[in-house]
RNA sequence: GCCGGGGUAGCUCAGCAUGGCCAGAGCGUUCGACUCAUAAUCGAAAGGUCGCGGGCUCAAGUCCCGCCCCCGGCACCA
């Protein structure tokens, strides 16, 4: 299990980069950007300096040609969605240090330099290849953009790289037509360039089997994949949408997108550390370095990008943690664009807090890579019962009777009972507790530590009917001191409710601001007067969940 | 086909590495209590052949063998 304590220098947090294509879902927020955001805040509540970069990734062939069906200029279209993505992001209190973009001159200039050194170490070859290559639109075709029959199954209108229909991959494709035109592609030599994967078996494998950190199901079929031979990456393609590879006969060829956009990771640092005034290189090489990803990428992180840092002498060291992720399904059934079984950004936040979906996302979403389902009656099951009717409750009854038995003043404390020492205990350790959980990863886990205390105090409270007793005052003082704790440990989940419990606990600044420490000391003195108390929740009723499912199903 | 993960209460899952208190949690269900609180809360109960079959052992959900079933990955998909 990786322990915070033994991180004592700056953590680097990067999220894997969105495709600057399309708009972002749900499914990514779960498996990647909710994580990274949530452990983001931990660590910089915890007091440590933490950055957070991410990325659009700017470059390939079907930004191309997404690009000039709209009429745009390749780049126009990627700064929309760049944009577009920033603000999807900020809507779910997502937040980075910086934002930045694969198509940015710093790792433009990064990338060509880490391909420059790559190849005086030799790990750079060239090699003929040959590929289809539309007559019509003049550009060479990757797999993804040539449909054609299956020759396994004769499933027509199968794309070449895989058919859908038996799940093979075909050898070869029949009657081949390019997905752009419809013309028949003919076949054309170019020469590319090709880095040198095979080279790395060793070294990969010392360092996955030395790296504790890294989730151990996956390192075992990373491991099979380097047993079964690695495959050397052409990083080459035909197209004019990208960062020139820097050889005088490259000919305008580019640098394929999974060469430069995970530099982007070291780029982006680049730039905020210049920000800060501060060697970016001795940043990263001395902080512990986390890249969030879904699994769909493992390939690319657990092999690719640890090669290429190898490959340059380690000069940017390799990734510590690689917390890997599994995908949502709605329903059961996986996402899919195409077929409009997806929920985007706005479609939740139109009707939903955005805690609502961070609160829900963090407590199905396991650290592994199994898939997690994404079910709007569990949604409202679990914003209604857990969320709101536990913790919401529990704070609400405690201000509130404060509120109108107290005239808001947090009254004094007096003789204590072993529950109220109990209590006191538990404020002491939740901290502790939901902390070594988050800083393992295990974000669900650490969520129902929180339930758990909450649903503690909630019986607390019941038994010691601070409404009627004669122990009023102790109670709600231990009380309203526990709904500071909440508001301080459920900061990185549910950020902006938190800051609203803050508000009501007219505690001055800002919950984002606290030491994750002092969540576990009762810093709420006697006489403190608290503000205007409101519910912080809203329960989800039951025809707003109908209604929905009947409008999703149809779009 | 190959590789990886999994099959434990109605649902979601923990426990299995280092076999041993009556097999656990949350949600749901039923009954009772309370009334400060968003009909929220508190207490209690019901509910399980731990996928199937065999084996090792004083003792197996936990180890070994076989079988069945489910899910995921199979590499340039950006």
């Amino acid at each position: 299990m990786p322990e915070l304590n033994t991180i004592t220098k700056t953590v680097i947090v990067t999220s894997a980069l969105p495709y600057a294509n399309g708009q972002i879902h749900l499914g990514h927020i779960a498996s990647t950007y909710l994580p990274a955001d949530i452990y983001t805040r931990y660590i910089r509540l915890s007091g440590l300096t933490v950055y957070h970069v991410c990325a659009s990734d700017d470059f390939g062939t079907p930004i191309l040609i997404r690009s000039e069906k709209e009429k745009k200029t390749p780049s126009d279209y990627v700064s929309y969605w760049n944009r577009r993505d920033l603000k999807d992001f900020q809507s779910l209190a997502i937040n980075f240090d910086l934002f930045s973009r694969t198509s940015s001159p710093e790792n433009k200039s990064l990338v060509q330099s880490i391909f420059n050194k790559l190849q005086s170490n030799g790990y750079i070859y060239e090699k003929e290849v040959i590929q289809p290559f539309c007559p019509v639109d003049k550009k060479f075709l990757p797999d993804r953009f040539v449909v054609g029959t299956c020759p396994n199954c004769g499933a027509e209108g199968q794309y070449s790289d895989l058919c859908e229909n038996c799940g093979k991959v075909p050898e070869e494709i029949l009657d081949p037509k390019c997905w752009i035109c419809g013309s028949v592609p003919i076949k054309r030599s170019s020469n590319h360039y090709f880095f040198q994967l095979s080279k790395f078996s060793d070294k990969l494998r010392d360092w996955l089997i030395k790296n504790s950190n890294l989730q151990e199901d996956i390192k075992k079929y990373v491991l099979n994949w380097i047993n079964n031979g690695l495959v050397d990456w052409d990083i080459t393609r035909d197209i004019e949408w990208g960062i020139p590879i820097p050889t005088s006969d490259a000919n305008g060829k580019v640098f394929y997108g999974w060469f430069d956009n995970h530099i982007c990771y070291i780029s982006s640092l680049l730039i905020l550390a210049e920000e800060h005034k501060k060697d970016g290189k001795q940043l990263w090489n001395e902080s512990a370095i986390f890249h969030f990803i879904g699994k769909d990428i493992v390939y690319h992180h657990y092999l690719f990008l640890p090669a290429i840092r190898l490959g340059i002498d380690q000069e940017y060291k390799l990734p510590d943690y690689l917390p890997t992720r599994g995908h949502l399904l709605l329903k059961n059934k996986k996402l899919s664009k195409s077929r409009n079984w997806y929920i985007s950004i706005e479609d939740f936040t139109q009707r939903f807090e955005t805690d609502y979906l961070r609160f829900y996302l963090a407590s199905i979403t396991p650290y592994s890579q199994d898939d997690v389902n994404f079910d709007w009656d569990t949604f409202r099951e679990k914003i209604n019962n857990e969320l709101i009717a536990n913790v919401g409750n529990f704070i609400n009854r405690t201000l509130t009777l404060i509120q109108n038995n107290f005239a808001s003043s947090v009254p004094k404390i007096s003789k204590l009972e072993s529950y109220d020492n109990e209590a006191i205990d538990r404020i002491h350790t939740i901290g502790t507790e939901v902390g070594t959980k988050i800083e393992s990863n295990h974000l669900n886990r650490a969520l129902m530590d929180i339930l758990a205390f909450s649903s503690f105090l909630n019986s607390y409270f019941q038994h010691k009917k601070p409404w009627s007793s004669s122990s009023v005052d102790t109670t709600l003082y231990i009380s309203v001191n526990a709904v500071r704790t909440l508001a301080i440990v459920l900061a990185p989940f549910i950020p902006n409710s938190s800051e609203k419990i803050w508000y009501q606990l007219k505690l001055g600044d800002s919950v984002h601001k606290q030491e994750w420490s002092s969540s576990g000391v009762l810093r709420i003195a006697p006489g403190h007067v608290i503000g205007k108390i409101v519910p912080l929740f809203k329960k989800i009723d039951k025809e707003t969940i109908e209604k929905l499912q009947i409008e999703m199903t149809g779009k």
